[in-house]
DNA sequence: GAGTGGTCTAGACCACATC
DNA sequence: ATGTGGTCTAGACCACTCT
């Protein structure tokens, strides 16, 4: 999967950028770079196509290929950097050990809302699961979500108290590549402020998201409330369209 | 601009998954597509590929490509839907009238973070505005924005009342197309709860953004604090790398 | 084996920026 | 006038799915 040549040359390129490589801040052109790396251009055009997608360089038509300065600068601050979308490692803080208390665990029949967001019939059931997320001793996160029994049969408690998407890629090889985000604010609860140790002033962020599998599959929907200290969600837009 | 082949299709089967007009999820495959549209497979490939990446399609090697079946339920969920990146517009509501009120508005010299951000030096001098937004009458966002003044040298009150990208769009033809969006939460200060009409345990979300013309140039970096009941920010995510 | 999407090439021509 | 990125083509071959 790694040996695609637009892949291969955009990974080449970024670690260029950001090991200052380049003369200034503007890369050399197309033709010039499909030739160095023995190329099509097209397949070129692809590579410095995702870097610009990233955010990490701006085309200009008739002046270059550019460096996005605040990229070097700001790095942390751009999207999905070495990360994916399982909330594990999205949330994980460097010299903190995450842990995940099993609230609860059932089984039930689909709703309305259910059955549209995951696409299944009345006769579906489906996994309803409630764990509370911490980061050493401090809870962070309440989350619920619903997981079609079809698609992973045998979950079981032991997977839900580590990464249910590492379980899925590596012992399933189905790996979960796309998600719809709906990220609102409200006033805690009660159960918000008991189980994330809020005061009552203290509000929560809310992410709802339906999580895909490669083949466009809705694996899960999800509500997840974040201590509002441990919320942050970051989005690099781009609407060149 | 709209005259492109690709982009033509692109909207071309838009229209056609929400008037229904295929059988079924599947459309057709690539190659009856080109045949039919009379193009090349590629630039088939690469409507395709658009109407993919906004979450509209799923392609799947060796079995064909399908409508994503959310899209037509729920369109309204989907990020960027006949938008751009004006705070104007995406904060619009049928039926209810947006005002802004001004509430700041002065030129100061540059502290080191908008210095970072903007990539500016310590000789250039950038407006601070403050902007109120209500729809209707009720209050729902504080806007604090930093714009550099060689940008936009001829600012003036009667601009911000309106829309900012509008003015630059229209005006100076400049767009903007690229932001980076930091999203968190927060209890609401004393200055929200008066200028919202928020209750003291009543929270805010909080969007940070820098704002970038098309050729990467940094154009604005805001804050904006927005009533806990009109926060709503979609996203969709799509991690093919 | 047949069908479908993915990758890659080589090259023509266009549109914009700069000098 | 030259250089740069953008669009589009025609076609070869690969990788995966389904039957």
């Amino acid at each position: 999967m790694a040996d695609l040549v637009y892949r291969t040359i955009m990974h080449d390129i970024k670690e260029k950028i950001v090991n200052k490589e380049y003369d200034g801040m503007r890369l050399p052109d197309e033709r010039s770079l499909s030739e160095h790396y023995q190329v099509s251009r097209s397949s070129m055009k692809r590579a410095l196509e995702l870097l610009a997608q990233e955010g990490i360089v701006f085309k200009k038509r008739g002046s270059g290929t550019f460096i996005n300065p605040l990229y070097l600068k700001n790095r942390g601050l751009f999207k999905y950097e070495g990360s994916n979308l399982g909330i594990t490692d999205s949330f994980s803080v460097p010299g903190k050990s995450q842990n995940i208390e099993l609230l609860d665990y059932q089984v039930i029949k689909t709703d309305d809302d259910l059955k549209q967001d995951l696409f299944l019939t009345s006769s579906d059931f489906v996994y309803k699961i409630r764990r509370l997320r911490l980061l050493d001793d401090q809870p962070f996160l309440i989350e619920t979500g619903f997981i079609p029994i079809k698609i992973a049969p045998d979950l079981n408690p032991d997977i839900l108290k580590k990464s249910l998407f590492n379980y899925l890629e590596h012992q399933k090889n189905k790996r979960v590549t796309k998600s719809f985000l709906t990220i609102t604010v409200e006033p805690s609860t009660l159960e918000d402020q008991v189980k994330l140790m809020l005061e009552p002033n203290e509000p929560v962020g809310i992410i709802e998201g339906i999580f895909f599998l490669d083949d466009g599959t809705p694996f899960e929907v999800s509500n997840m409330r974040v201590h509002y200290k441990y919320m942050k969600y970051n989005s690099f837009v781009n609407l060149n369209k």
